[in-house]
This record gives C-alpha cells, sequence and structure tokens, in this order.
DNA sequence: TTGTAAGCGTTATCAT
DNA sequence: ATGATAACGCTTACAA
C-alpha cells in the first residue's frame, strides 16, 4: 500500500516549498498565478488530500459538537437538519451525540467532544441538566449556544422559542376562540423548563381572558403511546374543554384515544412543534409551530460567526412561534387538510 | 488565558517521561501500578484533557462518517439512533452528514468526511449513486457499510432488509388474506434499486398466488404531501383494491385522503419501514417492519469490528423484515390501536 | 513572492 | 518497567 500523498510530496512535485503549497492550499499568503496552477496541477496528479487532522494540531478545528437528547424524535430530527446543512455549507462538520436525555450520558459525551477538540458546541441539553452542566462548559471555554431549552437560571447564549408566548397562544386559542372553560396542559418532563415556561403562558392567557378557568397539569411521557394512554384515561375520567399536549406525538396519541371511543372533536386538542405528520392526523391537529430547521439554521449560524471573529459572543435568539390551526380544535371539522 | 495542559506536563508533574504517562492513558505497555496511580493524580490536579486529534495524527482516528440522505425522515433517525449509540458505547464518535439525496453534495461530503481522515464510512447512498460513488470509495480504502440502499450491480458490503421479502410480505397479504384483484404500487424514487427489489417481491407473490392481479406502478415522492395528492388522485380515478406505499409517510397521506373523501376502508393501503405515528394514523397502518434501529446498530457493529481488526472485511447483513398488520388493511376495522 | 524552521500533542520503536 | 527520540502532516512567524 502506497505512502499517503502529503503536502510535501506536492511541494517537491511542484518545485515549490511546503509554505508556497499551504498558501494556495488554504488561500492564505500571496502566490502567483503561475505557482498557484503548478501545484494545484500537482495536486490533482498525485492525488493528495488534505488531512484536517493534522491541519487542526496547529489551528482550530473545524468540527462542532452537536448534542441532542435523541436523535430520532421528529422535531429533534427537524432541528439537526438545519444545524448540519449549514455547518456543512461552511466547511465545518458536525460530530452529533445524543445523550437519551442521561445526564451520565451527557457528561460523558462532553467530554469525548471536548477530548476531540470540538470548535464549538451546539446543545440541546437533558431535560434534568442543572447548573453544573453550565459550569462545566463555561469553565472549557468553548463557544456555545444552548438550542430549544436552556438551563434553569441560566444566562447562557440560547436560540429558541418562546414558550410563554407558545403557551399563550394555545391557551389563548381554546379560551377566546372556542370559550374553553376547562383546560388540561398534558405531558412534558415534569422538571423540565419548558413546560414551566408553557404554562405560564397559559396562566396569563387565562388571567387576561377574565373567565373561570379549570386547569389541570398532567404529566407524562412525550411519546404517541403515552398520548394514547393519557387520551383513554381522560375519555374515562371525564374530558376537559381543552387539551394542551406538549409536543405533537402526544397530540397524535391522544387524538387516536378520542377515535377509538368515539369521541372525535369530543375536545379540543392542541399540539406543540407542528411536526409533518400533524397535518394528516385525524383529526388534522392544531399545533403550535415552532420552525425547529429555523432554529438549527440559527444556532449554527451563531456560533459560527462566534468562530470566525465576526462576533465576540454567541447572540441569543428567542423566536416567535406561530399557531397553526387545524381540524382538532373544532374550526375545520370536515375541512380537507390537503388545504391546511 | 492559560496554555493547554499536555502529556509533557503531566509526565513532568508525576516524575515520569512522555511514554510512560501516554501508556497508562491508553492501558498500552506495563507500568507499575504506583507510577500509574501517580500519573492519574498528576492528570487530575492538572486537568489535563486527552487530545484526540493529535494522537489521530500518529494512530487511526476514532471519529467515523455517517451519510444519510435526510437527517430528518422518520426512518433514518431510528437508524441513526442505533449507528450513533453504538459507536459512542465503543469510544468512536460520528461525524454525521446529509445529502438531500443530491450526487454532488454526496460526493462533496464524502471529500469532506475523507480529509476528515475518519476511520469508516456508514453510508445510505442518495438515491441515483451509481458505480461511480462505490469506485470513488473503493479507491479510498477505508472500511465502508453501505445501509438500507445498495448500488445496482455492486457486491459491496451491505447491511438492510430484504426488499424483494417485503414486496412480497404486502403482496402476498394483500393477494391471500383479502383477494385483491388490483393493486398499485404507489412512490419511491423512479431510479432506486429498493423499488425495483420491492417489486419483484410483489410479482412473485402475484406470480403464486395464481390468480389474475391488475398492478400498477405509480411513482410518487415520498412525503405525506405527496401521499395525500395520490391519494385523492386515485379516489378520482377509481380505487385499486389495495395499495402498497413505498414508505409509511406516504401511506399516512393516502389515508388521510381517502378519510377527507369519506372512502376509509374503500381499499386496503399498506405502509413500509413501521414508523411511529403510523400506529395512530387512521387506520392504523399495516406495514413492513424493516426495524431502523437494529439496522443502524448492525452497520456500526460491522465496521466496528473491521476497525478494531476483528474481522477482514465488513460482513454484509439482510434482515427479514416482518409485516405488521393492522387496520388499513381491513382486518381490525374498529379495533382499538392501543393493543396492537 | 517564496523559503526556512519551529512548533502542535500524541504514539511507537528501540534502548536501557 | 521506564526513557529518548523520531515520526505524523500541517501552519505560520520570520527571513530572504
Amino acid at each position: 500500500m502506497a505512502r499517503r500523498v502529503t503536502l510535501i510530496d506536492v511541494a517537491r512535485h511542484a518545485g515549490v516549498s511546503r509554505t508556497t503549497a499551504s498558501y494556495v492550499l488554504t488561500g492564505t499568503g500571496r502566490v502567483s498565478t503561475a505557482t498557484r496552477e503548478r501545484v494545484q496541477a500537482s495536486i490533482e496528479t498525485l492525488g493528495y488530500v488534505y488531512n484536517e487532522g493534522a491541519a487542526s494540531l496547529r489551528r482550530k478545528s473545524r468540527t462542532i459538537g452537536v448534542i441532542v437528547p435523541k436523535i430520532d424524535r421528529p422535531f429533534f430530527g427537524e432541528v439537526l437538519s438545519g444545524v448540519e446543512s449549514t455547518f456543512t455549507a461552511s466547511g465545518y462538520m458536525a460530530l452529533m451525540v445524543a445523550t437519551r436525555n442521561r445526564l451520565d450520558q451527557q457528561d460523558r459525551l462532553l467530554r469525548m467532544l471536548r477530548e476531540h477538540q470540538v470548535a464549538a458546541l451546539v446543545i440541546i441539553p437533558a431535560t434534568a441538566s442543572d447548573h453544573e452542566l453550565v459550569d462545566a462548559i463555561r469553565s472549557w471555554d468553548v463557544p456555545t449556544v444552548f438550542l430549544s431549552r436552556y438551563v434553569r437560571g441560566s444566562t447562557e447564549p440560547y436560540v429558541g422559542s418562546d414558550e410563554v408566548r407558545g403557551g399563550y397562544l394555545a391557551a389563548d386559542h381554546l379560551v377566546r376562540a372556542h370559550g374553553c372553560r376547562s383546560i388540561t396542559y398534558l405531558g412534558g418532563p415534569t422538571r423540565g423548563i419548558a413546560r414551566a415556561d408553557r404554562l405560564e403562558g397559559v396562566h396569563r392567557a387565562l388571567a387576561e381572558s377574565g373567565s373561570e378557568v379549570n386547569l389541570v397539569d398532567l404529566i407524562s411521557e412525550s411519546t404517541v403511546e403515552a398520548g394514547l394512554r393519557a387520551g383513554h384515561e381522560l375519555v374515562g375520567s371525564g374530558l376537559p374543554d381543552g387539551i394542551i399536549c406538549h409536543n405533537d406525538s402526544i397530540a397524535m396519541g391522544v387524538a387516536r384515544a378520542l377515535y377509538d371511543t368515539g369521541r372525535v372533536g369530543a375536545t379540543r386538542i392542541i399540539g406543540y412543534d407542528d411536526i409533518v405528520p400533524a397535518k394528516v392526523s385525524v383529526p388534522s391537529l392544531t399545533s403550535v409551530a415552532t420552525g425547529g430547521q429555523l432554529l438549527g439554521e440559527t444556532a449554527a449560524r451563531s456560533v459560527l460567526a462566534v468562530i470566525s471573529g465576526a462576533e465576540p459572543a454567541v447572540r441569543s435568539h428567542l423566536a416567535e412561534p406561530r399557531l397553526i390551526v387545524r381540524e382538532s380544535c373544532g374550526d375545520h371539522v370536515g375541512g380537507d387538510a390537503a388545504t391546511s
């Protein structure tokens, strides 16, 4: 097996020094057009391949750590898609890892990423993350943006959507447009800050409405299956006028439970995240859209700006969520999902 | 800002040589317990962090390239989840990239991964990939496994499910269990090999059944929206007895179109991949389950074995798909999705 | 515009 | 069991 072709070989072949060869590679320094073309030709004929790893020993690496709780959750998939495309478009590559929402895994992965010398970090922290995580990252001193979830009490750079506003939009719609008098907030991690924020928004909407509304706070996992179970239980124990689900997966489960029990339309359901299949759920889901892909892009652009020195610190960014109204809250029953 | 702590610092602090320090780090070589503990203490007090990049300059790197068409497709999410967990559990990290099913992107990303010295490659090739891709990877000479899609005519190591068998299972069920006389295969990339293979299985099932079946081959994108459109068109032009969809997203779209037009149950629908929301679709989807997560794990384990020298070459593996029967093909109409 | 040479932080070979 | 020392392939002052 032939030895790897290195920059020295290229230089020798082109009759220049390593420096010059390096210059044409990186675009740095001044090189005459003639030399540049000669070097480029040599690169071509020798089949030279740049060694990013070796280069990273001198300058900053071009890999960025990306941490998410789960890789296969639809919403995270959208976010990751935005992150990845932004990075690779700029010549960076993402080391993606999943914590499965476990703090010990998160610590381990953080450590591994650090050992891999990532130039920056984009992290959707595990739900139970606290200040220890923030401190660990701070002491590491790498450009970091928290994405979609932030750590309670932390003021670290954060890109996400306005959860309070999202909760508000959902509750406001149920109360004002549909006159709901009893609302259940269903699902989401117990200790999660998003849950607390959305509930705050809900309370705000209820207060503004001035009407007496009975709000029930129900914990459940954030999966389709959990939503299905919860839906059946709610049918058994008495349905509220409206249900705000922590995400669309839960909402789809609930919707299906209503369908199973012949209670379609017996309550209004609002989901969260507006993932693709929400459109074709029966009924199609009214949902709070947060624009996962765009959030991912924004976060990625943000750390890239810092790395390249364009910005001194990562910028925080709070996106405005939108309420996508569909059948599940009663407005379009019998309507056509294709037109929504 | 303090200089990075290196192995030299550790060695000095512990009063040993770099070599010895390196030995305790990697577990290689013989080191007395006393020395080992002394070094470990120094690592602790100095806050030393291993530099994977520097190490990769000497030994093989511990990053592996993972290429998929789209990161946010439910099935790929499941696959990626399996790949990632297997890699990180073994101390490897995945550089994940998405080609968006475009060959130029795929070439570019391949190049980037190569420059990053990945130790191996796991790739779900873009649909239109041909022998040029195989040749490029071959000449690069890195342990590679093709995952979930293979390149026409190639005999490269491949981990996937038996597409022919999958098509067979679907068609056989429609014909034998339900006596369908007209079947439409809907969706999937025109030039895709999976499509061709599944259709072969369908034909085989039809031939075996001995009955006269009218098979229509309908192209469409593999999205919920496309399924929705196709469903409406089929309703307009006349529904076949059964529809085999290239994936569950299409199937959910079709199901919704039937619902919209009041034709639920008017034809039998079979999806593919058995993604989570298929369970709560209305009707819940009969689907060919391919076990995405497990496929991902298998592929990952396979390349890891090669890297560590346990196996001479990557092993191919063809998983047996299973038909998950639910309401959408008429067996359980009115049944309870929760029990499926 | 181009060349010289000193790192970057490991691993691995060969002595001792 | 431990230590010197030469790679690994690139970037970047500084010199010419």
